[in-house]
DNA sequence: CAAACACGTTAGTAAATGCTAATGCATTAG
DNA sequence: CTAATGCATTAGCATTTACTAACGTGTTTG
């Protein structure tokens, strides 16, 4: 049932939607607390606080307490293991039909 | 719970583990059998199939019967809705530390 | 101090997921 | 034609998952 990887969890983290939209909440916001993301959620706290574990465990956010409040932010670096595994097969795309790395170019022509 | 969107197909299609090796194994050989992929793999023939119907379902790979034999084959576009989500946060990223679009141009120095 | 607040954690539940074993359906081989 | 092969599909099962409701802990307010 192969090991657990960083991809792994990265990817498990990204696939749920709710979760995913947090984490882009999370992005999109230079910082943001529990309550502030719970409120544009259709969910509860508790979820959130849950998924905020995962992302957090995944190394795709960190945390900031702050008195009686915690803010979140996104870790870029988090996002490495996504990039390398599509650079990975970008390589072979490359010779074969120039496909990811024609969308890859699209990002930045 | 958010629409299915075609970046939640994706997603989910590569974050099972076994899954997703078999999507590796597609993309490494041009053309590979269900049968050859089952011999890889630690699951029966059934489960395979189920993965390959995931996995066309997302886009990411179709299929070509031949006689009794189905070969499998990877389909470059199918991950595009990854690259994009992607470079959308690469905009953010690039404002703020210049992280993950750091990191896509590790692929092509 | 007590009450309110922000957040994490837990038990319980319904639903989704990945798997096997078995079956069915074409296609090829003998 | 009959047997065997390659693959899809299905039912059933065990596990995981995302959620709510409730509670616990630490912090601020009055």
């Amino acid at each position: 049932m192969m090991q657990t990887a960083p991809i792994d969890a990265v990817m498990r983290s990204l696939a749920d939607p709710t979760r995913r939209s947090v984490f882009e909440r999370i992005v999109r916001s230079r910082e943001i607390t529990v309550a502030e993301l719970t409120l544009g959620s259709g969910v509860t706290q508790g979820a959130i606080s849950q998924h905020l574990r995962a992302l957090k465990q995944a190394g795709l956010v960190i945390d900031r307490p702050e008195g009686r409040n915690v803010h979140y932010r996104a870790r870029p670096e988090g996002l490495k293991p996504l990039v390398d595994w599509m650079a990975q097969y970008d390589l072979f795309w490359r010779e074969r039909f120039a496909g990811l790395h024609a969308l890859l170019e699209e990002v930045e022509p």
